[in-house]
DNA sequence: TTCCTCCTCAACCAAATGGTTGAGAACAAC
DNA sequence: GTTGTTCTCAACCATTTGGTTGAGGAGGAA
């Protein structure tokens, strides 16, 4: 829906480490020190890692006593692929279109609005 | 491929600005100034985004006199479709298994590693 | 109670990001 | 030639990002 939520997810997933914490989620929920062991870093920095997928909505949290497992959300995956698709859909159109009236004649790209 | 443009991918489309820049390509190649005008800033602000979908390989730019007009690169696209893909199915695979789980036993999350 | 684990908050820091302005190269057109 | 357009480069600035350390709250276990 929002452009704003489409920003939070993409710079969500730029970050190398984010995508594996992603990864791992896929394989179950976990709680923070389990998704910091792999990593060569803090775990509050892992924990800020976590807050921005929170925030783009691609983890959720549940309360088990002192421990917070995270969950991996999927739909949000919905979200990118639907604005991907659309756009790659375009693009190919054209290029096919383009294709095609080469095909017949030599023409100059009108530049111009 | 390589993680490192994976990251860039992501890190090019988090940009509302780049991403418009995207959808106008979609419907044809453009020159930086047209590319420009829809947008409230400098011409050197906008070639900054241009040289970051180029750098991601979402976009390439050919020569014709001095203009350089940018082409949109629809098969990077897959390579984010082919990564969120895979997680997403993961994560709904496992979705259904626990489903299937709990319709039969209370299982008791084992969260050790 | 005391102790240990899990997690969060706050302050700090270096580097990257997203914008600006100004100068100038390359080229077409007059 | 001069002029105007397109684009790039460099310097600068404010904000965000990704990490650190230190302190401390909440809760289970001894």
């Amino acid at each position: 829906m929002s452009a704003d939520q489409l920003s939070r997810v993409f710079a969500a997933l730029a970050d190398p480490t984010r995508r594996e914490i992603v990864s791992t989620l896929a394989l179950g929920d976990a709680t923070l020190v389990e998704l910091s062991e792999p990593h060569d870093m803090s775990v509050q920095a892992v924990s800020k890692h976590l807050r921005v997928l929170e925030d783009a909505g691609l983890v959720t949290r549940s309360r088990d006593a002192q421990r917070r497992p995270a969950h991996l959300e999927a739909e949000v995956f919905d979200l990118m692929t639907k604005w991907i698709e659309r756009y790659r859909r375009e693009a190919e159109q054209r290029y096919q279109r383009l294709d095609a009236l080469l095909k017949e004649t030599k023409p100059k790209r009108g530049a111009k609005r």
